[in-house]
DNA sequence: TTGAAAGCGCTAACAA
DNA sequence: TTGTTAGCGCTTTCAA
């Protein structure tokens, strides 16, 4: 059997609630006494039960990060940023994936309720109000939204400036003289797209260029899709003569799909991305981003829920960092 | 104060063992106190503190998973695999980041210990021997090692079959007309980098090649890292025609020296990297690369770690995967 | 400055 | 088929 706290206040003569005083830094001890104990807990190899403290301090210093998919560098890099923070302060991370699907989301937010986690940081997998967020809310565990927002949940939020962020995107590609800028999505649900679509539709119009409903599609979560959208996109007797894509994933398909085509980047179709698009080597193709401070969001969530668990009782903050654009 | 199985008891008119009866559906429940208790859980929401049960149980359904970075696209697919058989038999994931660093190897693994995790699967920081994963296995917690191994560390380990992954790419080469085959490694400490690199001498030794001491040059772990190293490899008056890279970052450290540089792959100089790398978009270029099954090691080390968690005592594992060699 | 006792929420004997 | 009891390992009053 593991070694407890009682065996450690038995070795050292005293009893079990002195043990835990030096434990945890707090009260009165004696120094003989704190050192026969620290002595006690060296040669045992103690190490204290942290579901024992649980139980009886109502919490566990776990903090549950739900994101939507971790092989999405962009969420790998959120995840590092959360993970500083929570480490510096002695939160350990407990890591799920939805798979962008609100089942699991569910199910997931579940497993981590059950856990006792002190709180959650969560990219929600649909903007549309979902009972499990609500009930969350209701039950007072802190949980603070990341990259996306949720329709009508009053809770802290961190995101990017992301209508902006579009904006400066096709701007840019008017400016370039682009009046045909087709679009490819995803989920067109999730709160990123629907404000990024906008700052497309605002860019357009302060520029006196008509929105064409066919110029715009969505897809499925993939590579793949993407790939095969753009490929019918560029295919088509109409062409647009830009494509603006609005996750990493969405650009890498595209830009694949323009490759194959063979066509030349920008002089036969530009493109831009939104996210952090770290493309190993884009060798002689320019590819534009808007950049997100993915890592900031990370540390900034963090401190955000952590506020939160030490009991910041102050309205929901809706937080948005600046991306910033980048021609190459 | 959140709803306990004492609240359930009382609301449904029974004890709080009937109730713990029927949340683990063991024992025997009549049926109409079987539905009072359904609804009563239902009406108030209940959700059982997994705490608290662990406590009597001993076991918290918990599995740490440590690897020394998932910002690698190698280790976050590896998680993957793993996430996928524990979430299926309803174990908690709990991941954590090394960053390379034995010393925070060590302060990972105390702290997964102390949440009183059932396993671990871990890769480990450096191949020579440390006391806390000795530890580990003197207090019989059962631990699964992945990618890489630990010298006299009897324990599951699940790798590719390094030697002979290098051995076929170096081969490659060889038989390509090389003569000078390059390597660039980081950490010369871990398993995978002393097996790939005796792939590599047996590979040269098979052809008559003699073995330059000077060809072979470590790095940091870091694509910056690789790239200077590359740089300076292949500006020498007697380059390399061939560079030979151990992981996915040094390969693209090295592929940027080069694209920077100029040259022609593979007309100028070839590059053979070891890792299943998703290169978004190669075009022109033509690498080859040996590709590891990292779903499918994921997959293989959580089922290991799993049958250990439900008692197999059979001897310490090493189970090795096939990789497949894959020019382009 | 210390210890005894109670109890966190749950499960597992055991008895009824 | 059900309830009573004890106890997991710890922290926290409270009294000494």
């Amino acid at each position: 059997m593991s070694v407890t706290i009682k065996d450690v206040a038995e070795k050292a003569g005293v009893s079990p609630a002195t043990v835990s005083r030096v434990i945890g830094s707090r009260g009165y001890v004696s120094d003989k006494n704190r050192r026969k104990i620290q002595a006690a807990i060296r040669e045992l190899g103690y190490q204290p039960n942290v579901l024992a403290r649980s139980m009886v301090t109502k919490s566990t210093c776990i903090i549950g990060l739900v994101v939507t998919d971790i092989l999405n560098p962009f969420f790998a890099h959120l995840a590092r940023g959360v993970e500083k923070v929570t480490w510096q302060e002695g939160f350990t991370l407990i890591l799920a994936n939805t798979d962008e699907d609100p089942d699991r989301e569910t199910a997931v937010v579940r497993t981590l309720q059950a856990q006792q986690v002190d709180g959650l940081i969560l990219v929600p997998s649909t903007s549309l109000p979902s009972p499990h967020l609500s009930e969350l809310v209701d039950r007072k565990v802190p949980l603070v939204l990341v990259d996306r927002s949720v329709r009508n949940l009053a809770v802290d939020t961190v995101m990017v400036d992301n209508e902006h962020g579009a904006y400066q995107a096709v701007s840019y590609l008017v400016q370039k003289g682009h009046s045909q800028v087709g679009v490819i999505l995803d989920n067109p649900e999730i709160s990123t797209n629907i404000e990024r679509l906008a700052g497309y539709r605002r860019a357009l119009e302060e520029a006196g260029i008509p929105y064409r409903e066919d110029l715009i599609r969505s897809c499925q979560y993939t590579e793949q899709s993407a790939h095969d959208i753009a490929a019918e996109m560029i295919a088509r007797a109409d062409p647009p003569s830009a494509i603006f894509t609005t996750n990493n994933f969405m650009t890498l398909g595209a830009l694949n799909a323009i490759i194959e085509r063979g066509m030349k980047i920008p002089e036969q179709i530009a493109i831009v991305g939104f996210d952090d698009l770290e493309l190993p080597w884009m060798g002689p193709a320019q590819i534009s981003t808007v950049r997100q401070p993915v890592h900031e969001m990370g540390n900034v969530a963090a401190q955000r829920l952590l506020a939160r668990i030490r009991g910041d009782q102050s309205p929901a903050l809706e937080i948005r960092l600046k991306t910033r654009f980048s021609t190459e």
